[in-house]
DNA sequence: ATCATTGATTTCTCTAGAGAAGTGGCTCAC
DNA sequence: GTGAGCCACTTCTCTAGAGAAATCAATGAT
């Protein structure tokens, strides 16, 4: 009887967070619903404030919760918004695509919070994509229901969008795009990559997000029908706010 | 003077964070080392315990930091995978017999770690999605340099693929696809949903991961040539480890 | 009716201390 | 040398308590 497989018990804090969470996830808390608080707890477990406190940032942290301060600990709403890699730019065929997440497919209008163009040097991995060491960046924060979803940074060779629209704060009907194809580069080919990750700081301040809420990165890049590469792209998603979308054949 | 714009400075427990972030993220710290522990912080500040163990977990809830009980906290190295979402799936890659994963990796191997095969009653999406309440539902693990990378789950309509290879563990050169156009079922349009989250806690044993890392949950649906759909594919990959990879063109 | 104040409730920050449990290096016996 | 045992050090879990700061509802004065 060397070994005994003893399962141990995992601690107290993690069994409340354990139960809590079965209870967000089968829907029988449901979103917006406030949950037990750190003195609820204690009574409840007659534990520590500390321990009470630890079973909750479980929760906070996963994503599950949002604590209001001198309010309580709420359950977490997730409504995405629908992202569309490929959809515009596609033939009709894949309006028969389903979706398995639900989503407001209805356009919800995004605003443009905060906007600043600046001509600065190139960082490094973007100047050797562009092949420019001077760029002009388009630094936006976009809202939707007022809430701030997405932070966005696009890059373009100095040379190409000098004295043009680009540079301006309105880029006219169809925005950056059109007016790259006005100059003579419609932009045809395109390369996104996405990671995910927990926010930096000022991510977390500047899309106002709660802790335990990831963010996704996408990497776009824009090429012309010639693959001279026109614009680089990185986008700041708050994760909770978004579903992508892609479509391709094989 | 009614409002003194006075910036309250944050809390201990944050400036220490900030300062080991900072650290981090400048390269002074590097993949590995070893950052102050408890005690050294506790010396060097003047602090409780428990206030430098909240200046750790924040960066281990960030992601920046893995703690290795009787050891120490160090810094977390992030070395991802390129994953090609629509390259990947081109018909020259599984045509030939060529496993989809070949052309993931870059040269590392991955291996299947586990792997389940069940007849089931399909959930409410999927049902929907395939158009068939019964399911075959392959499930399996796949690690890379030893180490759990990704679950997926696939969903196949029951009808279609009862007595074939697909429902056995070696499907055989070319994978499931090519089973599929031995069927006669070639798939052809393939969607993908991308979202992000904090994992839950089954997905945190199976992947090993530590606190502070997102998943990515990646919903594949195939299609044949004609828009039947013959696979629904849900991948949960440890974020911390992949780099997603799309390209479309206009 | 409206506004200011008060007070109860809540989360947040931090102190001080203790024992459990895992790691890793050292010494000692063989 | 090699393995066993020991020991220092580390993170982990938890207790008990206190004051700060934000929220929210109710009360009271205007």
């Amino acid at each position: 009887m060397q070994q005994s497989p003893v399962p141990p018990e995992p601690p107290i804090y993690r069994r409340i967070a354990d139960g809590l969470r079965e209870a967000i996830l089968s829907g029988e808390l449901r979103d917006g619903d406030r949950l037990p608080g750190e003195n609820a707890l204690m009574a409840e477990y007659g534990i520590a404030r500390a321990t009470a406190r630890q079973a909750l940032s479980v929760l906070i942290n996963e994503g599950l919760a949002v604590p209001r301060r001198g309010s309580g600990v709420y359950v977490r709403q997730f409504r995405p918004i629908r992202r569309h890699g490929s959809r515009r730019l596609s033939r009709q065929q894949w309006g028969r695509g389903q979706a398995i997440w639900d989503s407001d497919t209805t356009g919800r209008p995004y605003t443009v919070d905060e906007i600043t163009i600046d001509r600065e040097a190139a960082e490094e991995a973007v100047a050797r994509v562009l092949n420019s060491v001077e760029v002009w960046v388009r630094r936006r924060r976009y809202s939707v229901d007022g809430r701030p979803v997405q932070l966005a940074v696009s890059h373009f060779p100095a040379a190409l969008v000098e004295d043009t629209p680009i540079i301006g704060e309105d880029t006219g009907p169809g925005g950056v795009y059109a007016r790259l194809g006005d100059l003579g580069h419609t932009p045809a080919h395109f390369t996104e990559e996405v990671r995910a990750r927990m926010p930096h700081p000022h991510e977390t301040v500047q899309l106002d997000l709660p802790a335990g809420t990831p963010v996704m990165v996408i990497c776009r890049i824009a090429y012309t029908e010639d693959w001279v590469p026109v614009e680089v792209n990185e986008m700041i998603l708050d994760a909770a706010a978004y579903v992508l979308h892609y479509d391709f054949d094989s």
